[in-house]
DNA sequence: TGTACATCAGTGAACGCGCGTTCACTGATGTAC
DNA sequence: TGTACATCAGTGAACGCGCGTTCACTGATGTAC
């Protein structure tokens, strides 16, 4: 609970050919950082450096500027959430199709409401603009493709959407992070239950 | 263009007993560089001095600091969001139940998409949190109000739902603003058209 | 009607601070010959 | 095997800047007597 940062050793430097671990170093140090923070503004290279118990000049090595760093902070989240929604559908049996599409909101719900820092961030810097018409690509489009991917089981396997897959995917995830973001810091009303069978009302809306 | 606030006359003081109007002009001004910006972080009590054509010190006669300037702004904004929901149902003809209720949502994702660091600022330091139980106040929750008055005005007048009033006006506006959150800097895909479809699809659902 | 004083709206200059970024550097580890 | 040099990981100190906030102030307008 002190505010010092721990005046630990100085550090012992990675070995030759091993600098770029100072790169996911850094970038855990940022998202710890972020779990403790309000939002990006907080999250400045001193910050960063101080929790990762480095000088801030090296930060350089890795990051050419403040925002190359918090644009790959936002990639890295956008991975760990990718992984976790996998990892929750692989969680439920292969053939509970509907279960499963669950799974994968419930995880992105309880990644958005374990980390609101996180969240805010990926939300509020998304995707790159693409040119229009060309089809689009990015961390959060790869998330919104593991819904569809499982919409489209459902539907494969029998049971009726009410709209396209793709249109479903959409729905449903924005339902579920619209719930999360607008009540995130409004009451304990906003605990993990009621956030979780709102969305399951929310999906069952998508079914016929 | 230029990057210069205009060097105009040194202002007209306003007269006594009416100093309260700078309150209204510092708020116009916070929300006029709002537009302008990525976010809260550029929202400085210099720059908003700046933009007012003021004296730094002068903001502090009605706000005691920063905080509190951004409170009163998210305030400020809000006010303008309900009233351009009501504003928008009011157009629409009163026999027109749904009509009314999709006028409102319109309204609003139009404000979110107008205005979209508003919008931001709003959904970040959304209401202040309350005790757990308490019912729930604030501006986020007047807004609220209005779309589960009007949903319940639906169901009155014999439109079906398939789920309660008020979870209908929390899944609209939810959906609704999730929508224009999560996709805001993605591509000209967000032209407002394909918003205010996905919103009427959305609406749609959650009639029986 | 004067006149002394209170109150108002608003300011200019200064403070200390943390920030992003740059630069020349340190010392350890590898490589060429 | 030495030894000179290149490369690597990382640093310390300094820069200029814009920020929030405070303070004593200015000058206009009102009020008491």
């Amino acid at each position: 609970m002190s505010k010092e940062a721990q005046v630990s050793a100085p550090r012992t430097r990675n070995r030759w050919g091993e600098g770029e671990r100072l790169r996911g170093e850094i970038l855990a140090a940022a998202s710890r950082l972020l779990s403790e923070l309000d939002g990006e503004d907080g999250l400045t290279i001193r910050g960063v450096a101080r929790t990762a118990g480095i000088a801030p000049a090296s930060i350089y090595q890795h990051f050419t500027d403040r925002a190359a760093l918090v644009a790959g902070l936002t990639d890295h989240e956008f991975a760990r959430l990718h992984t976790a929604m996998e990892a929750a559908e692989g969680r439920v049996d292969s053939g509970d199709v509907v279960g499963r599409v669950r799974a994968m909101l419930h995880a992105s719900c309880r990644f958005a409401m374990d980390n609101p820092g996180h969240y805010r961030l990926m939300t509020a810097n998304g995707p790159p603009r693409t040119a229009p018409g060309v089809r689009q690509a990015g961390p959060l489009v790869d998330v919104i493709d593991l819904l569809v991917a499982g919409f489209a089981r459902c539907a494969a396997a029998g049971v009726a959407l009410r709209v396209p897959a793709e249109r479903a995917a959409v729905i449903a995830f924005v339902g579920a992070h619209g719930r999360v973001a607008l009540f995130q810091n409004s009451a304990k009303h906003t605990d993990a239950d009621s956030v979780m069978s709102f969305v399951d009302e929310f999906v069952s809306l998508v079914f016929a």
